[in-house]
RNA sequence: GACCCGUUCGUCUAUCGGUUAGGACUCCAGAUUUUCAUUCUGGCAAGAAGGGUUCGACUCCCUUACGGGUCGCCA
């Protein structure tokens, strides 16, 4: 038997954390167990679903890189994938429920009579689960069809995760205590019941719920931020899962490899946005000069700089600096343009050394000696001067960093003045030392 | 309130009866880097509480506390 899995959103907002994850391990069984992995949009309410939303949801799964082998876009035998499309196939199964004589109409709805007894389920990550569904008050039976005729979650998804010959349903915790009612659905309806996961929940940080506007929650955030998607599959795959090994960065293909549903926790994870952004900065350290380049372009260009030819090489200076793309502006300014801005604390720092206006003019009269330009050459140069001063290259850096790109902290010096040339080095130098001498 | 699931450093986690309870993020301190960052080394920091079972319990059982989930003609 070969492993189907699905991921059955609604589409009734942007594509959440906790969705994508139930998306991420679905995904990731079907991968691992070589099976099929199915993409089926619940929008049988159509109040609350919009066209956005459903956008929403695709953009998100192709961002994270999870392709599905059935569903909206590629088809297949099991189709259609909108539930809103199957309003067919749910009267046949409605009408065999009638046949079993479990179902009855109440105030114009159909409610499905559940059996009165104990009812275990096996789930495989929470192991066997008894739900006393003896005592009706408890436990009443449930509406399938609502009175305007469209048919409500419980009786959808049974019907189509039969229909779609699902063998593993993984989904959110917060479907455990609906897992009984499904149950005794699937056994009405003559059918062989898949087997269930149900994960734990992710929290906020404060470990309350995790839900619409709290920090990180959309999906669509990510790539706006400058996440990699790499980065957060891979952080998300370590929330209520663990690889049992020491190592922590992998790439999607580590995590088919290594997925199991055995090593999933039972209990909630909290997000943590700190290792979020630690784990994309290990895997921006992996990519090479020119993907980090190019990924790193839509946000300088988003920022309204100037794209120079050699980008690449300016992108390289400050690759590991930084966490996110989105900090990556930023911090090349001050090499694609000349409108830098002085940091006052640094300006304070070199006044605090009277000898400094006076070095940097010896500095940048070395540099205008200089034929050959080259961040070697530039910085061989500082090492004379600093040699006919008396003191170690090292104190002239802290003045030049500051001359050069107005900053404590920035990229390797011999690539800013390899990056910055000869004329605009001896410039910023020069414009230094007036405002340090200036007052 | 009832029912279900859970509870190891602040956070993510390892441990499947015998360990100085390990790793990672964060934070702190050193080292390296002529500068910045990276990196490296070290440090702080945990078995919710109380009962059992056992020669021995973080690991098994019970109780309590706490956290989460569910109790719709939402999904």
């Amino acid at each position: 038997m070969t492993v189907r899995t699905r991921f059955a959103p609604s589409p009734t907002g942007y594509l959440h954390v906790g969705g994508a994850r139930t998306a991420l391990f679905n995904w990731l069984f079907a991968r691992s167990q070589g099976g099929t992995f199915v993409l089926r949009v619940e929008d049988t309410d159509e109040a609350r679903n919009s066209d956005a939303a459903r956008q929403a949801i695709f953009d998100g799964m192709n961002w994270l890189g999870l392709d599905w082998d059935e569903g909206p876009g590629v088809g297949g035998n099991c189709g259609p994938y909108f539930q809103s499309e199957r309003q067919g196939i749910y009267d046949t199964w409605f009408e065999k429920l009638q046949g079993t004589g479990r179902a009855y109409e109440d105030g114009g709805a159909w409610r499905f009579r559940f059996e009165r007894r104990l009812v275990t389920m096996l789930d495989l990550v929470c192991g066997e689960v008894t739900i006393d569904y003896r005592e009706e008050s408890n436990t009443p039976d449930m509406v399938i069809r609502r009175s305007d005729g469209s048919y409500v979650f419980h009786f959808v998804n049974v019907v189509d995760d039969l229909e779609m010959a699902i063998t593993h349903v993984i989904r959110g915790e917060d479907h455990l205590m609906n897992t009984p009612k499904h149950l005794q659905l699937i056994e009405a309806l003559g059918g062989v019941a898949p087997q269930y996961a149900h994960i734990p929940l992710i929290l906020n940080s404060d470990g309350s719920k995790m839900s619409k506007r709290d920090a990180g929650a959309a999906v669509g955030d990510y790539p706006r931020q400058g996440f990699l998607a790499a980065a957060v599959v891979n952080f998300i795959a370590l929330l209520g899962w663990s690889p049992k090994t020491d190592a922590e960065i992998f790439t999607i293909d580590d995590l088919v490899a290594r997925f199991s549903l055995e090593a999933v926790n039972r209990a909630p994870a909290r997000f943590d946005m700190e290792k979020c952004r630690w784990v994309n900065q290990q895997h921006l350290a992996k990519l090479s000069d020119v993907a980090f380049a190019s990924q790193a372009e839509p946000f300088v260009r988003e920022a309204g700089l100037p794209l120079p030819e050699n980008f690449t090489a300016v992108a390289a200076a400050v690759r590991e600096k930084v966490r996110l793309l989105g900090e990556v502006p930023d911090a090349v300014t001050f090499l694609l343009t000349d409108a830098i801005e002085l940091d006052a604390e640094v300006i304070a720092k070199v006044r605090a050394n009277a000898a400094a206006a006076g070095l940097l003019e010896k500095l940048a009269l070395a540099f205008e000696g200089i034929g050959e330009w080259s961040g070697e050459a530039a910085k061989a140069a500082l090492n004379e001067v600093a040699a006919a001063a008396a003191i170690k290259p090292g104190q002239l850096m802290f003045p030049m960093r500051a001359a050069l790109t107005g900053r404590a902290h920035g990229p390797d010096l011999g690539d800013v003045l390899g990056l910055l040339g000869k004329g605009r080095s001896v410039a910023r130098i020069a414009g230094f030392i007036q405002v340090l001498t200036r007052g």
